[in-house]
DNA sequence: ACCACAGTGGACCTGCCAGTCCAGAAAACT
DNA sequence: AGTTTTCTGGACTGGCAGGTCCACTGTGGT
């Protein structure tokens, strides 16, 4: 990560291009954008994206891609950390099926992945981003249980790792099928799952 | 879909090339495959490639995404076909996960997506894996539900969908992350859910 | 034997796109 | 004001990769 120095201008500049970019990156023909496509869009020159990015393309697809997970997890705000109660949770699960609804088949991190391939930044950027949204759930599950409304049965490093990834597959289907149902099966099973488990009796077993 | 007159030895050639390139897909360094190296890996030449495949790169990478994607049914093969007790529900469940844990943070059905970007083939493809896949599900569920092991409350429908995302979600966590654990926890939070749930008696709710 | 057509090899072409370079404008600092 | 640094524009380059072409070699049919 080199440090370039910057003015006020020049982090303006530099913040335009990247959220230009990420606005082609929520469009349709995102796949294969190029600098000139960026170039274009964000009304600027080549010059200006190796000065403010002089890791070249890489490097400025991973600034992209860090504010696009910035947003992923402000989209969920307030409700995400604030898992106290039932209606706290439904009001959460409803602001990301709304968030995906409406994101419908294009996904700005999906294609970026796709872009910056196997790059050691992009996963750990990935990474990040799937830890703290699990460790928010975590959290809240915990928080549940303290209050008593959610069973001591309940592993809350379990479930939340369940919804991390079911999360993430319900969007991933989205994006190839254009079905949100998925997305709403998984999660309203897993939290139905969270509801009950661990209050009703002894489990039967086969 | 173009049809080319094909011999045996033709047949066998155009073979080796979606095989050999599946190959590579399953390797570390699969992102950004060319064709030429594809002619490498296969020991054929650019005249082969685009005589076999005259849709050039797209029309290979389809084949070999249809190749793949009957390769990810087989592989769980005896098991999801005959989803009638716990203990096979066990081992397709050990099965599936043996798989991605084998296959790692290489993906090649995830790499031809990424590739294929946005072509209408490419998603159809996936389409068609996961419904296929959802409704041998479907059918285990209500297999199970007929022999009385799971409660009538359940709906098949949303749990095989639920299981599909879990599973795509499992995956690709782990193709970012390197870890298993998502979808272990998923797999194993559903098929929790399945078997408690409909049988215990009136749920608690808030 | 022949002929038509499938199979094979590889040279070649072409457009694209990341990245370079430099010159001039604008700002900041003294 | 002068000078140093940042900001901006755009022409240019170089290589890569998808795709074309054509000559040559097998192979199967009659």
């Amino acid at each position: 990560m080199v440090v370039v120095k910057l003015t006020a201008k020049g982090r303006a500049t530099r913040q335009r291009i990247i959220e230009g970019a990420a606005a082609h990156l929520r469009g349709d023909d995102a796949v294969g954008v190029t600098l000139d496509d960026i170039r274009a869009i964000t009304g600027t020159s080549k010059g200006q994206i190796f000065h403010y990015f002089p890791d070249g393309k890489e490097g400025l697809f991973l600034a992209v891609a860090q504010f696009e997970a910035g947003r992923v997890l402000d989209d969920q705000q307030p409700h995400l950390s604030a898992l106290t109660s039932w209606a706290a949770w439904d009001r959460w699960r409803d602001s990301v099926v709304a968030r995906y609804r409406a994101q419908g088949r294009s996904c700005p991190l999906g294609v970026l992945m796709g872009e910056l391939g196997s790059t050691p930044g992009a996963q750990e950027v990935i990474s990040t981003l799937l830890s703290q949204w699990e460790s928010e759930l975590h959290r809240g599950i915990v928080a549940m249980q303290d209050s008593g409304q959610v069973g001591a049965s309940v592993d809350p490093a379990r479930l939340s790792a369940a919804l991390i990834a079911g999360i993430q597959g319900g969007v991933q289907v989205l994006r190839s099928t254009g079905s949100v149902t998925y997305l709403e099966a998984v999660l309203d099973t897993l939290l139905d799952h969270l509801r009950t488990s661990g209050l009703a009796g002894p489990k039967l077993r086969s």
